[in-house]
DNA sequence: TTCCTTGCAAATCGTTTGCATAATG
DNA sequence: CATTATGCAAACGATTTGCAAGGAA
């Protein structure tokens, strides 16, 4: 199965490269439709799962029922707001030192972690209701 | 919206609470179903859902697509094996530390974390193929 | 011409929900 | 009796897939 040019995969690649807000498919099918008023989801989700599965970009669970996807392959950790739901990249020292700690512990052979963090993004946080 | 007392919803309870594999829907389904055959998936989503809610058990999302449920509902962190999809508990020390790294770089407030390992359970890293 | 990619629609999977009936308090 | 819980089946939302037609090499 050789790969074969196709001018909505590549448009699909260039909107996820602009993009920092880890969108979803459906919103990408949205955008991409300005350029292609045909394109289908099914489409859609067919480059973005060949995407992530040659590592060109990742796809996200953040458990929120939905995947999201990120051009950033680059292990990092992400941000989901409880409140406004926006998934962000957090900077963090050492990702890798979160794996220190649990390695000592286990005798059977650890890959790597998964991690985000959750709480009030900063916008939401600004708003919120004053306790007093 | 009083809680009345149901058999269905004790089973659910009992075999979780014997589990430490993390069962999902369908494997809490089939179980309960040898002391309730008329049972629904329904009846079992709508306890699981209930009590999770309730903060009895928890909901685990290990982004293999489906749910899991854990009647351990202390905060600690699992391991996902890559191989043969098993979860389990993995002994670490302060996962409150993980935080730490985390907060000071961010404007917003953070609440939490989720987090698992994945990798090699210890039986899979027993059985694998030697690489010579 | 080969065979990868598309659009479309139907299919799948996990989970939720509406409704009439059964069980609990 | 008032209300919650159940079984069943239909509904759902996200994602995948089969197929015939279109496009790239």
């Amino acid at each position: 199965m050789t790969l074969k040019y196709s001018r909505q995969r590549e448009a699909v690649k260039q909107f996820l490269m602009t993009r920092r807000d880890h969108p979803t498919a459906d919103m990408v099918y949205r955008h991409v439709r300005n350029e292609f008023p045909n394109i289908s989801l099914g489409t859609v989700y067919r480059n973005l799962t060949l995407l992530a599965n040659l590592g060109e970009i990742s796809r996200l669970r953040l458990g929120d029922g939905v995947d999201h996807f990120d051009y950033d392959t680059h292990p990092h950790i992400h941000f989901v707001c409880s409140r406004c739901k926006s998934v962000s990249d957090l900077e963090t020292e050492e990702t890798s030192l979160i794996n220190e700690s649990a390695v000592k512990h286990f005798d059977g052979q650890i890959e790597g972690h998964f991690t985000y963090f959750y709480g009030l993004c900063p916008r939401c946080n600004e708003n919120r209701p004053k306790s007093r």
